[in-house]
RNA sequence: GGGCAAUUAGCUCAGUUGGUUCAGAGCACCUCGUUUACACCGAGGGGGUCGGGGGUUCGAAUCCCUCAUUGCCCACCA
């Protein structure tokens, strides 16, 4: 057959894809054989590939190949996530577009475009990922709002609320005024920003006395309730007692005490506007106080903000300042860093709110998550500081808010019935709420059309934590055969800045519903930045389209580009040369692939001993490999492991192997190193599919004919064999001897074509199994053993052997002279300081023996180099 | 404010229990070379007082203390 010149990765890449989706080698089902089951984190269902996903992919993608190389029946199972508030954000924004308002539609119509949007953009990040070269099972690929998955997730939610962790509360929550939901304590960013403190005077009444307080918030005293002072705070021992009045609204507060105020910041006094911060209801609560919420869900002003009602908050600050400064109780504004909390997705700033809604109770949940991470270690975090990240935030938890006020998403199964706080029931369909509601509330007359479901949708991440259970269908059929097969799932793959959000509460999930951890290993990769070491973003413009590089790299040199660079536990700096070198890979490989297929076969030929070595030796490199890209694999460290093989097929097999076995020009080689050379290659091709799935089936189909059943995708991993450590190490020695030779020939521009006589003074045990080789690769006329210099001789020393090649030349002698002196001179400065060390009576005693017995043995080559090296000085003389 | 991590060659990183070929790798760089797989290549080479300071030890990149810088996470100081 013959093979192109050049690889080109499109055609071939779309070929193998097809091939293996054709022969259906990604597919699963439970057999005899050990699962291996990875589930991808579902990407949002509108979105698009960006180079998170990439490194994301590619690792999941290298696992579960390897996986199923090694024998394991291996399960991705992909999918998507409905998104709640971020889909819902875009197709607000599309419909805005159109000129829709939200506000003008009923649930049902936004629902509707809702899907149409969906079903428009939904899934393309799945098609890239299969340009990628991603091995997903896709018949089992799944979507959060699939209706299975609803049933489960209303499922959870029933059965969570029938247990007492699910309620129903008054609190202060996070508000995001522009997508107009509550969000959980996650989805609040605290961003450092310049803001102002406004000094402010409020008057106390019957005085004229005036009462100074510091706020960020000028616009919130429309809703102050009180003014609070430290008991303990001196200079306002005076005003305990009194009343102060509200500038504007002319209200009249009262002064309260609370060692809550810090005395020292601001002016000592605080003003207390319990409906909009978190501390303030606190104190609000102890106090007893008003509480008076002068938002509205946008984050305008209702009518406790008087005329300015209607505005936007921060219009209303300037205003506001200015209207204060008019009545002469502005003292002044001082500049002010602090952090505001904003919304993870709009960008919002949020405003803390007091409203009703859902929350699930942490304080359980989270016990059982804390010991199998920290204790039991039946789960383990990779890189293994994150359980530090962990243990804090399952330590510090509080209730979860599960409700958010989107369309878009598990609606949540409650229907309410009156008026009433506690008049509400959670139940799986309108009918058998309506049992429940008459049940509950007593009245019988209660009719379908008095019962109304909850209008809010649940946190995305409420679905999404149940995930590795509800893709086998574990919630709804907690016995299915396939959740008992695949589940536990084994990996999983993501990044950091979703620990809380989706990894903790899928530990949670596990423990909870099926009393069983969903995955063993957690492999946290870094974050995607540029060179500069800027986040990859959209705004920034400074992300590479994926599929380009895909295009103009081939799927496999971006994902070995990919690889390189993500170092375990590291943000990576994404460098597009990375996958240039990735593809010079490919290209490496190819061409040593071609070389190897043009070779001619003879089987009258015998062996060459140089061949015969080689392959021995290359045997052991590969074993060798073999163990070092385990182990690497146990620690996750799957960079190094890739860099095992790149050094181990780049300089071991091309540059070494291939040229000890090489015939010469047009020469045949014998069939019996050929043989080798192929099984090494498929070995080769083995260990790298993983990474470079693509150049390695295609290598692996023009090796031989094959089978669908033969596909490389379903080959067997190779097993780890012995390493012949002393061989190991006699090449080593032999390749330094070639070097030698190399410069040598460089030096005094040799061509390498011209063969060259060489000698050999031994004067250690070393062994001769390489002469053959270093006769081949050095193009000597012969190795020669001889028992005293060579005179007339260039030389060179590799341990403590001398190294001569007959030079037709007059010699330099003194040029070899100042070499030899050279060479003396580091070697007894490298003496001295291994004597210092023995003639150290403390190291002696001290140290163990084997560091020692080396000390002295590297003492005696260096006096064998020594006596060498004077030797031939002298002769030079 | 608290916690965690990092700091080793121009860049990105390895360096396990302190002691072998412990100062390494890849890329980049420099020199030479178009030899019949590959210039997306080959051969060779230069380059680091291991962030600073102090300590423990016969011995420290590795352990301890301290300082500095950077990154991340958490936290209700108006």
């Amino acid at each position: 057959m013959s093979i192109p010149a050049k690889y080109s990765p499109i055609e071939v890449e779309k070929k193998w894809y097809d091939y293996w989706m054709e022969h259906n080698y990604f597919h699963s089902t439970p057999n005899d054989k050990e699962a291996y089951t990875i589930v991808i984190p579902p990407p949002n269902v509108t979105g698009v590939l960006h180079m998170g996903h990439m490194l994301n992919n590619t690792i999941q993608d290298v696992l579960i190949r390897r996986a199923r190389l090694k024998g394991f029946n291996a399960c991705w199972v992909p999918g998507t996530d409905h998104a709640s508030i971020a889909t819902e954000a875009k197709v607000v924004a599309k419909l805005k577009e159109d000129g829709i308002d939200k506000a003008d539609l009923t649930r049902d119509e936004f629902l509707k475009h809702a899907w149409e949007w969906t079903d428009k953009h939904g899934g393309i990040i799945l098609e890239q990922l299969k340009k990628l070269g991603a091995s997903c099972d896709w018949e089992r690929t799944k979507f959060t709002m699939d209706d299975d998955m609803s049933e489960g997730v209303k499922k959870v939610f029933i059965d969570l609320f029938e247990k007492g962790d699910i309620y129903r509360g008054y609190r202060m929550i996070n508000w995001d005024p522009v997508a107009k939901t509550t969000l959980s304590d996650e989805e609040v960013i605290f961003e450092e920003k310049q803001g102002n403190l406004y000094y402010i005077n409020y008057k106390i009444e019957g005085s004229d006395e005036v009462l100074t307080i510091a706020t960020t918030r000028p616009e919130t005293i429309l809703g102050d309730s009180a003014i609070c002072i430290n008991p303990n705070d001196e200079r306002f021992t005076h005003l305990k007692g009194k009343k102060v009045i509200v500038p504007i609204a002319n209200r009249v507060i009262p002064i309260i005490e609370d060692e809550y105020v810090d005395v020292e910041f601001g002016t000592g006094c605080l003003k207390v506007t319990p409906a909009h911060d978190q501390n303030d209801k606190v104190l609000g609560e102890r106090h007893n106080l008003e509480v008076i919420d002068i938002f509205n869900d946008d984050a305008s002003l209702n009518s406790f903000g008087l005329h300015y009602q209607g505005k936007d908050r921060f219009v209303v600050r300037k205003e506001i300042t200015k209207e204060l400064e008019n009545l002469g109780c502005l003292v002044k504004i001082e500049q002010h860093m602090h952090k505001v909390g904003t919304s993870e997705r709009t960008k919002a700033v949020i405003e803390p709110k007091i409203s009703a809604q859902w929350f699930l109770k942490m304080e359980e949940l989270v016990k059982p998550a804390l010991k199998a991470v920290l204790v039991d270690k039946e789960i383990k975090l990779f890189p293994k500081h994150y359980n530090n990240t962990y243990r804090h935030w399952l330590e510090n938890i509080r209730d979860w808010n599960i409700s958010r006020q989107l369309w878009w998403g598990h609606q949540i199964p409650a229907y309410f019935y009156g008026d009433g706080v506690n008049d509400f029931v959670v139940a799986e369909t309108k009918e058998l709420a309506l049992e429940k509601a008459i049940e509950k509330s007593g009245n019988s007359s209660l009719s379908a059309s008095d019962i109304k479901q909850d209008e809010d949708a649940l946190d995305t991440w409420f679905s999404a934590w149940l995930w590795p259970i509800s893709v086998f269908d574990g919630i709804n059929n907690p016995d299915n055969e396939e959740f008992n097969y695949y589940y536990p799932t084994n990996d999983i793959v993501t990044g950091p800045d979703i620990i809380f959000f989706w990894i903790a509460r899928m530990i949670f999930a596990g423990y909870e519903f099926k009393k069983e951890k969903p995955f063993t290993n957690v492999y946290f990769t870094g974050i995607v930045r540029d060179k500069q070491r800027r986040k990859m973003s959209k705004s920034l413009g400074n992300s590479p389209d994926p599929i380009g590089l895909i295009e103009k790299y081939g799927a496999d040199g971006v994902r070995v580009g990919m690889l390189l660079c993500s170092a375990a536990g590291n943000d990576l700096l994404f460098d597009e040369e990375l996958c240039q070198q990735g593809k010079n890979f490919s290209n490496k490989i190819w061409n040593a692939f071609r070389l190897v297929k043009g070779w001619e076969i003879s089987t009258e030929i015998e062996q060459p001993e140089s061949a015969k070595i080689a392959i021995e030796w290359y045997q052991s490199k590969f074993n060798q490999a073999l163990q070092e890209i385990d182990k690497s694999f146990e620690q996750y460290r799957i960079s190094e492991a890739l860099m095992t093989l790149y050094k181990l097929i780049w300089d071991d097999f091309s540059s070494w192997f291939l040229e000890m076995v090489k015939p010469a020009y047009q020469q045949p080689i014998d069939a019996k190193t050929y043989e080798s050379v192929i099984s090494f290659f498929e070995n080769n091709v083995k260990i790298l599919h993983p990474y470079m799935p693509f150049i390695t089936e295609d290598i692996w189909q023009y090796i031989a004919e094959r089978t669908p059943e033969e596909a490389l995708i379903i080959a067997e991993y190779p097993k780890v064999g012995e390493v012949d450590a002393v061989l190991l190490k006699e090449f080593e020695m032999a390749s330094e001897v070639i070097s030698g030779i190399r410069n040598i020939r460089k030096e005094k521009n040799i061509a390498f074509k011209n063969e060259i006589g060489f000698s050999v003074l031994k004067n250690d045990k070393s062994s001769s199994n390489f002469d053959s080789v270093i006769e081949k690769l050095g193009n000597l006329t012969s190795v020669n053993y001889v028992n005293s210099k060579v005179d007339g001789a260039l030389s060179f020393r590799v341990k403590s052997n001398e190294y001569f090649i007959p030079f037709g030349e007059e010699i330099d002698v003194e040029a070899e002279k100042e070499k030899l002196e050279e060479e003396l001179k580091y070697t007894q400065g490298f003496l001295n300081s291994v004597q210092k060390k023995l003639s150290n009576e403390r190291f002696v005693n001290n140290a163990p023996e084997q560091v020692i017995t080396n000390e002295r043995k590297k003492e005696a080559d260096a006096l064998a180099k020594i006596e060498t090296l004077k030797a031939s000085l002298e002769s030079l003389k």
